[in-house]
DNA sequence: GATTTATGTAGACGATGTCAACAATGATGA
DNA sequence: TCATCATTGTTGACATCGTCTACATAAATC
């Protein structure tokens, strides 16, 4: 039988169907690729769609805009870290240590997933007014703020039932310290010796937390 | 007399000399007035030349490519950081303090200047192989490093004598936290309530780094 | 089996980055 | 003073891109 039922064919080149079978997220992966290789900046939809093997307006039946397929590769960045966070903070009981496998798991993520971390935090994504809905749907909503949420009240646990503000405070810090060392590392500019492999800045981001324990103790 | 010894004509619209005066410099401007509009993504050269008031290849006699403009724009924001940074420090005597001090007015500096910040760390800006010269020139070379440099002395009269590793270390972290509170902020990702304005952010900036003491002293 | 809906195709348009050929200006040296 | 020449702008062209409209095909529904 020529017909292939089990057709889901994700990076299907050469497609002998009409329909692809999964173009949106052959896309997806054709654009976290495309931009592996050229930068953010060599990113374009003709080009995704060559990969997926269809015609150059195709990818218009599944995003809107270029900008579209940008923030759907964001939000599926930031489904992966929540996971990943939650993934590394499962079991440790000491809030000051969920605290920090939070962030080092953060800074693992980012360098694992230079990509997806580097469109998650290109900003100039705002996400579309709803137009109509007021409400689009709670649970898809705002997957960005599900990461920091998460890192909220692992703060939160760790400076205890101090005022709001103090928690806050905490939360923005052990955000802003993971944040900045995976951007910088990244960017390329943390000595080479220090983070040329993943391993390796795993490593410096525990150093720097378990040093950084600071005022919460 | 119709000729305007005086025309440095920065932001000429409309120039009566073939010539324009200082077409580089009126570049560089119209280019961060139209990121701080459009985005960085919006950035056209042929608008810059629109705005300077000149032919759309005109930009080309003053920077090979759009990336090189993009890289200078990078390195005037490296400039002014590394002078914002001595300013910031000079007269503070305790090393403790000189370091916190650098930390907010690095997240000063980003808040004040969110186009210079964003295009300094954008990355997928790479200094071109100097392909004949291997010593292109010690002083303008690597602005990029010099305000590192400045952040890694003052942690390391912060540390002591104690290894060099820890002093590294030390630095790394010290520019981390306000660097990921930069960008944080400049992303929108803060609460609203606590980084709206400048003043707001450099408040912030300033308890988080108060209160992160820590390790050191 | 007919109709409707989802998905892919073809072609066009204006804008962009970049290059090559040409023109005007200002500096240099006889 | 004037001819020469390197700088700096201009024009026009090309390939590519994002995006739109009109059309074609497959799949789903009745």
């Amino acid at each position: 039988m020529s017909r292939q039922t089990s057709c889901v064919a994700r990076s299907a080149r050469s497609r002998k169907s009409y329909h692809h079978g999964d173009l949106r997220a052959s896309l997806l992966d054709a654009a976290v690729e495309l931009i592996a290789e050229r930068g953010l900046h060599g990113l374009s939809l003709r080009e995704c769609a060559r990969r997926a093997g269809v015609s150059h307006a195709a990818p218009y039946r599944h995003f809107a805009d270029k900008d579209a397929l940008l923030l759907a590769i964001a939000r599926r960045g930031f489904e992966l870290l929540t996971r990943t966070g939650v993934a590394a903070m499962r079991g440790v009981e000491d809030p000051r240590d969920r605290l920090d496998a939070y962030g080092v798991a953060y800074v693992r993520f980012a360098v694992d997933n230079p990509v997806l971390f580097r469109v998650m935090f290109t900003a100039e994504i705002e996400e579309p007014e709803p137009e109509s809905e007021p409400e689009p749907e709670p649970e898809s909503q705002d997957h960005t703020g599900r990461a920091f949420e998460l890192l909220m009240e692992a703060a939160a646990a760790v400076v205890g039932e101090d005022s709001e503000q103090a928690q806050e405070l905490a939360a923005v810090a052990s955000w802003s310290l993971p944040h900045g060392l995976a951007m910088l590392i990244l960017d390329g500019r943390i000595p080479a010796e220090q983070a040329s492999t993943p391993d390796e800045a795993e490593d410096l981001a525990r150093k720097i937390l378990a040093q950084w324990r600071g005022p919460l103790s």
